[in-house]
DNA sequence: ATAAAAATGTGAACAGTGAATACATTCTCT
DNA sequence: AGAGAATGTATTCACTGTTCACATTTTTAT
């Protein structure tokens, strides 16, 4: 795995990784109707069938996007987490508005992660955990808001889903341009997740 | 436009409409995913360049097809509302439980209609039609629980969008089976609703 | 060190796709 | 009855995902 001065050998050294990194950002300048495996890898400078030794099919390439998009999801949060730390009902609310500020931003990414382009999560063990991940910060932001009295609600469990569902919705409708929320910029749009979190935190508390 | 017998006469007669019939069959039958305008064309008994005689392109068939999955899904809404006319809160929750099941019994169609195939919906004006006939029918709902005293809102159109966010966040969540939602089943699915709508009317009252 | 094996690259091929083109047939309307 | 519009076809183009036999390099075992 020899990288000195760039070299152009045969083998790329760490394709795998390049192929991702290309994916993203095409996803980002392209759109992710224009991906493709064979752009990709032209890109990449490979020859079409090289990401074949690294991927099994399109939908597993999908997969490393995603958990890398889960990943920044939750690099995301976390900073919000240790801005406010000792403020979890701020923790709440910002790492709702971050969520769908994530989704307004990489709208692409998000359609990745979320748009039913992976036929079976399931299938790719890495991706449950990276998504599982960044659910959990959730969960532990609603545990301490519920260790210091400031939600009711024994089901954190429930309550955590009920919380990102509501979020996630906002999010997909904003990051698609959705029906009713044309016309909306980034601000409009966290004052609206502002107050649909406000909803929700009146049912918890 | 004679249709007599089923002749196979060299015009198609309403090829329009089957191509959309045979379209939303595809849909149901096999996955977006498998959907093309050449196997549309093929089961519908015409040339493969036969469709852009009446489509455009692919989107334009997408659109289409949108639409009549949000007439549907309007019509799906009428019904609970009839159902319980009088009973503006039955049909505030009804309805929400009626979104969630037609999205989780329809999940392609959801995905059309909802997924990002079609890159601007304002660009086919009859598409934005059928949604806002479908949108006009919850704000009809929240507007006569407002008359009734029963929530205090004054911002109805505030209050659809966020009752309609959280009920479509679930929608897409569980039709996707996305994180989660694994392993619910519909019984499951409407319980969850119920009480996410809980939440929702909590904050409105 | 060297030979065998494993990993990783290539190029050509196949079947499938959306779309555009020139051409054929039929319908409609004066 | 004939002209023009509408609607169908056949062919072609540039793509796509995927597979396969083959080439090269790296790793491993002796």
């Amino acid at each position: 795995m020899k990288k000195e001065k760039d070299k152009i050998t045969y083998h790329h050294g760490d394709l795998k990784r390049a192929l991702l990194e290309v994916a993203i950002y095409l996803l980002k300048k392209e759109g992710y109707q224009a991906l493709s495996l064979r752009k990709i890898a032209r890109l990449a400078g490979v020859s079409q069938s090289a990401p074949y030794r690294h991927y099994n099919d399109l939908e597993a390439l999908y997969a490393d996007i995603a958990s890398e998009g889960f990943k920044l999801l939750t690099n995301k949060l976390k900073k919000v987490r240790d801005r406010y730390s000792k403020y979890p009902l701020l923790q709440f609310r910002e790492s709702g508005i971050a969520y769908v500020e994530f989704a307004i931003k990489n709208p692409d990414l998000f359609q990745i992660m979320y748009g039913n382009q992976i036929l079976s999560h399931s299938k790719y063990e890495f991706l449950i955990q990276s998504e599982e991940e960044a659910f959990l910060i959730l969960k532990n932001i609603l545990l301490e808001c519920k260790e210091e009295g400031l939600i009711k609600t024994n089901e954190i469990e429930q309550a955590s889903m009920s919380a990102w569902t509501m979020v996630h919705g906002l999010a997909v409708l904003l990051a698609g341009k959705q029906v009713m929320f044309r016309n909306i910029d980034l601000k409009n749009a966290k004052t609206i997740t502002k107050e649909m979190i406000q909803f929700l935190y009146v049912g918890l508390k």
